[in-house]
DNA sequence: ACGAGCACCTGTGTGC
DNA sequence: TGCACACAGGTGCTCG
């Protein structure tokens, strides 16, 4: 479900929300949602704790704790965590739940595919996803050098590097598709094909996308909701995502969807025509 | 190094 | 209405 804007929503609530509280009990409802350690040990090393950050990498979110312990939480698709006041409504597929000295923060997933880890800070690099993110959209070390350099090395689809968390670290189907069409750029393009200013637009382009996925409250379609449990609002600023069967925003043919790097993909096939 | 296929799960929308 | 099937904001594995 969630992209990098979604996640750095969440964050920036939960981190107003949880920073300086204590975990007072923790319960875990479906025990294979942990990782690492086990479920029970999970329970006994996050209880009597305090939450000191709530940081983010990539589509991880990171809270760490006051004994140098970090409970590392990716919700895949349909992962949702939430703080609220009480239980009184509780989301049908809670997962964990953790009671706090103020509140309650709830895991709940609908295709349980999320997973949460508890591991010491200096060993975070053991969750193999962490240790080998690259750099994010919007941050210093996602340079348009960086960007050239990773394309002129790819020989597959444009698509699937833009999803490569490796080269790349947030862009999942919906924004690379959302980058591609601002960029007019064909999601089959080979790489190191683009020219100098093609290269230069897609990178203006995955920053933007990115900063107003973040402006808008990140995309629901229907699972998505931020750390208060209410919808993002990106949706309706799409424009190729979900939009098949619609007209294009720029030139206003028709918007088509076809299978590319295993994922359904939306484009213009007028904008964004395959370059040879 | 890359793509394809599958696995992990459950819910929803579609066509018959 | 019921059933079967495809598909879904992700990632990691195997195989060729």
């Amino acid at each position: 479900m969630p992209e990098l804007p979604e996640v750095e929503i969440i964050r920036r609530y939960l981190e107003q929300k949880l920073t300086g509280r204590k975990v007072e009990r923790v319960e875990v409802l479906l025990p294979r949602m942990i990782k690492w350690p086990t479920a029970g040990e999970f329970e006994a090393m996050i209880t009597h704790h305090k939450i000191t950050a709530v940081k983010r990498r990539g589509k991880y979110l990171l809270l760490e704790l006051d004994h140098g312990q970090i409970l590392v939480v990716h919700l895949r698709m349909t992962g949702r965590l939430k703080y609220q006041e009480d239980l009184t409504s509780l989301d049908q597929y809670a997962r964990i739940l953790f009671h706090l000295d103020e509140g309650k923060l709830i895991y709940a997933d609908t295709r349980t595919l999320g997973t949460l880890y508890l591991i010491p800070k200096s060993e975070i690099s053991r969750i193999s996803g962490l240790a080998t993110l690259g750099p994010e959209p919007l941050s210093p070390e996602f340079s348009l050098t960086y960007l050239r350099q990773l394309l002129s090395r790819h020989k597959g689809k444009i698509k699937s590097l833009l999803l490569d968390q490796k080269a790349l670290g947030g862009l999942g189907n919906i924004y690379v598709d959302e980058c591609l069409a601002l960029a007019k750029i064909h999601p089959c393009t080979c790489p190191a094909q683009l020219n100098d200013s093609e290269v230069q637009t897609l990178y203006d382009a995955i920053n933007e996308v990115i900063r107003q996925g973040i402006e808008h409250g990140g995309t629901t379609f229907r699972d998505y909701v931020n750390g208060e449990g209410k919808k993002g609002n990106h949706q309706n600023y799409l424009l190729a995502y979900s939009r098949q069967g619609q007209p294009c925003q720029f030139c206003g043919a028709i918007i088509i969807k076809e299978e590319v790097a295993g994922r359904g993909t939306h484009y213009c096939p007028v904008c964004q025509k395959l370059k040879k």
